[in-house]
DNA sequence: AAAGATACCAACCGCCGTCGG
DNA sequence: CCCGACGGCGGTTGGTATCTT
């Protein structure tokens, strides 16, 4: 096996990058961009493969990289991912702006595995470890179907058993548990399973009626962590592939700009959302079996009353537009209400009220109605290492040109 | 204080899908 | 259609830091 074949053609430095590497590669990407990555090194001076030069930049100086520790949302977010995605690190990384697939791994195998077996939730399967371990014949078909869905990702379509997850927020959550439960949701595996299928979300004793599900089904792209509700708009293109892993992909992936649309809402606002999305009842009579919920008037109202939230037709405007639009004008007005951001990266949490991110993900953190900040779990300022690597990127970037 | 154990994380490895010739 | 280059992804490794005994 040994190296990739671009490591080959000459002999190329591997470990650790030094300063000076890092400072022509930064230097390099910030004038020219990566463009083909195989003839980066070449033309940066560096004695790498082009892979290298391409882990590095987006594991390690990309200028849109959060630095610091997971905060407690973060780490629940990721595991709600998980337990739809498996290990699928790139999709869920998609959902967490400037964080890495590698940081996520990472704090996956050596983290979050721990607290949930600690909690005694199979990380795996997401169920109860004693029911992972010994329970019935159909705990067992159930967790080997959401197994396999994690051990065969690109083998989704050919699986489509029950995938049921719950998950259950961390025991030092302030305010209600938070519980996502998809039931009888085949894997995820294509978006026209949701016709048969259903999947709800409770959250803070919100008990959908059976009326929320006549006819619609909700969007999976609406997710719930501890009290704060985190939704998602996909671009309508995401549906319309047959191909299971692009499909499941569609579900919660995104975001090259405007392909994903993330809000977080914070808890102050939940009473006005209804964590539902009512999707069309002929969801899955797309075109030639390729679903485009949208051509079919998907969101006819956007978590808001329905008698409040219809999207308005606006004349040649696709419908993802026109939520988007009211997300961002959510956003907007959120923004003008609490006017004290400053700097984007220098205050991630808790200051934060509103983070464009070059992803085209926003973040929305509102202030308490009493005037005082959200409160949130503690979250490390910024530790050492993020301090020593950020001035290293800085003095790299800045401090020798 | 030293040695061993454990945790953390950056980077590598190999596989796979896509694309262009 | 085939083949090679390339990018992307997830699993794994190895070095370093921290903790425990």
């Amino acid at each position: 096996m040994g190296r990739h074949s671009c490591c080959y053609k000459q002999k190329l430095r591997k470990g650790l990058w030094s300063p000076e590497e890092d400072e022509k590669l930064l230097r390099h990407i910030t004038l020219y961009g990566h463009g083909c990555w195989s003839s980066v090194p070449k033309q940066a001076g560096l004695q790498r493969c082009g892979k290298s030069c391409r882990l590095r930049w987006i594991n390690y100086l990309r200028p849109d990289l959060k630095r610091g520790a997971f905060s407690q949302e973060e780490e629940n977010l990721i595991i709600e991912l998980h337990a739809v995605l498996g290990n699928r690190w790139s999709q869920i990384a998609a959902q967490l702006p400037g964080r890495t697939d590698n940081e996520i791994k990472n704090l996956w195998n050596s983290c979050l595995k721990k607290k949930l077996r600690q909690r005694g939730i199979d990380p795996v399967t997401h169920r109860p470890l004693s029911e992972a371990e010994y329970g019935d014949e159909e705990a067992d078909k159930s967790a080997k179907s959401s197994q396999d869905a994690q051990d065969m990702p690109g083998a989704a379509s050919g699986s489509s058993s029950t995938n049921e997850l719950n998950l259950l927020s961390t025991p030092n959550s302030r305010q209600a548990t938070s519980i996502l439960e998809i039931e009888n949701c085949s894997g995820l595996k294509t978006p026209s399973s949701f016709n048969r299928d259903h999947l709800f979300m409770v959250q803070d004793g919100y008990m959908p009626e059976s009326s929320d599900f006549a006819g619609n089904y909700p969007a999976v792209s609406t997710q719930f962590s501890s009290d704060w509700v985190h939704t998602f708009v996909t671009h309508p293109d995401q549906f319309s592939t047959t191909s299971s892993k692009a499909a499941s992909s569609s579900m919660i992936q995104p975001l090259s700009t405007s392909m994903l649309f993330p809000i977080t809402v914070p808890p102050s606002m939940n009473p006005q959302l209804k964590p539902l999305i009512p999707f069309s009842e002929n969801w899955d009579t797309g075109n030639n079996g390729n679903l485009s919920v949208f051509d079919n008037n998907v969101f006819g109202s956007w978590g808001l009353p329905a008698q409040q939230a219809q999207v308005q037709s606006l004349e040649g405007q696709p419908e993802y537009l026109q939520v988007q639009n009211q997300l961002l004008n959510m956003a907007v007005t959120l923004q003008n209400q609490t006017q004290h951001q400053s700097n984007f990266y220098s205050q991630m949490k808790p200051d934060i009220n509103f983070i464009p991110s070059t992803s085209g993900a926003m973040w929305i953190q509102e202030e308490q109605p009493g005037g005082a900040p959200a409160e949130e779990e503690a979250v490390p300022d910024s530790d050492n290492t993020s301090c020593v690597k950020d001035v290293q990127r800085l003095t790299a970037l800045f401090g020798h040109m």
